[in-house]
DNA sequence: TCAATCAAGTTGTAGGACAACTATTGACTC
DNA sequence: GAGTCAATAGTTGTCCTACAACTTGATTGA
């Protein structure tokens, strides 16, 4: 129920229901217009000021907190690319190059914590915004207990659809960034021709610690605003 | 109260008390050793969750979370780049090559939100872990009605140090990423040939959303690791 | 005019109660 | 003996009420 109303209010600050710098109702008129009690509010919204959208003064209310209006979706928050970019208002689009089931990799063994030569999906995807490619992903998904049909649909639309419909929900994800330069990364006329790129090495987790997904994602330098939202 | 406990609790799990995975003492037991209700370790333990460091399970209890040990500050928290040094086991150091008050700078002064020309105090610095450079760091405080004294000791120490004792404590921080290739960032013997830099591009904000420095660090790419931690 | 005081509103914490869920144990069936 | 089911104790999620601590603006008084 907190998550729940926590997503709904995000959604009304970033619908920018309140403006900047704008306080918003009490925890105990919030409590109504939910119909749920000040604690199950208050969970919320502190859940909101820890991810950086909020600003809780006592005794006095909570803020909606104000930055460059711009980005309000960080990249300490985890969601699916395509997700952000519909958010930041660009159609998403996405091409496969590979989708195939293969073993394992040595590197890929260790992040996902398989045997090496396990059976893996792998896939290397152009992830577009308007057409315009914004990054080159490979990825390697631990297939386990995956029932095969499900392994299909990974290879045409969004990895973490299919997952949800599997009633996997990754929850986690660890994320080192690296700055590259290299002409071996990506293909097609997208390409940049300086080779720069932004390397997000990912390892999404489930709820009970289990890796479920390694990907490099190279995002071309500056078609894609990274944002990190800091906090104490 | 909750922010002291939810500090105290994070050592305890940094200076790995309970191992990851293990479950650590139920809510009851916790208000019972801080002399607190449930509600303030409750409030506690979820904000350490959102920061990724637990796995609360509704019916079962609060896991540590279990990753590749090594990382649990990520850049997703605020901490000043020493502090973040010394906790990845290294001596961190810093050398100054130039600290002077001058006029903000068109970009400096819509980023501060002051008039262009207010003056700021700028500062290049060079970023050490066990001698070796890993960052060049070019930042602007916005002066305001920062004591004249004050300004001396920002030029030798820490610049948080500083602020912290003038009771000034930037909580938020909106930062930007990219990737640069350039010949022209850095100085002195340890700049790398290869040029690649990771550029964090950072904002800080105290409570109230005013912001107070504007800095650009140029990480050497490979000599610090840049970890994000996402969460729902 | 200025300062102190007051009052209303809001968040922070307390305590008790129950609902919802989990994990384990033990009994039962086959 | 193995497997299934039910009971049970332990834990988190939510509710309610109350009060403390703080903020803000209005009121009062010198």
């Amino acid at each position: 129920m907190a998550t729940q109303i926590r997503d709904h209010l995000r959604t009304r600050i970033l619908t920018h229901e309140w403006n900047e710098g704008k306080k918003i109702p009490s925890e105990f008129d919030l409590a109504g217009q939910y119909h749920v009690s000040r604690v199950t509010v208050r969970t919320a919204l502190k859940a909101l000021e820890v991810q950086g959208l909020l600003d809780i003064r006592h005794g006095s209310g909570a803020y909606v907190a104000n930055f460059g209006s711009s980005i309000r979706a960080g990249l300490q928050e985890l969601r699916s690319i395509t997700d952000t970019i519909r958010e930041m208002g660009f159609e998403p689009g996405m091409t496969h190059r590979v989708v195939k089931r293969r073993g394992a990799t040595v590197e890929e063994a260790l992040r996902l914590q398989i045997p090496e030569g396990e059976p893996v999906l792998y896939l290397e995807r152009a992830i577009l915004a308007d057409g315009e490619v914004v990054a080159y992903s490979y990825d390697a998904v631990a297939i386990r207990d995956l029932p095969e049909k499900s392994i299909g649909e990974m290879g045409k639309g969004s990895v973490f659809g299919a997952f949800a419909k599997l009633g996997i929900f990754p929850v986690r994800a660890l994320a080192e960034i690296h700055a590259i330069s290299s002409t071996e990364v990506g293909w097609g006329t997208g390409r940049p021709k300086s080779g720069l790129y932004l390397l997000l090495k990912q390892l999404h987790f489930l709820r009970d610690g289990v890796p479920v997904m390694a990907s490099n994602s190279y995002f071309v330098e500056g078609r894609f605003q990274f944002i990190i939202h800091r906090t104490l």
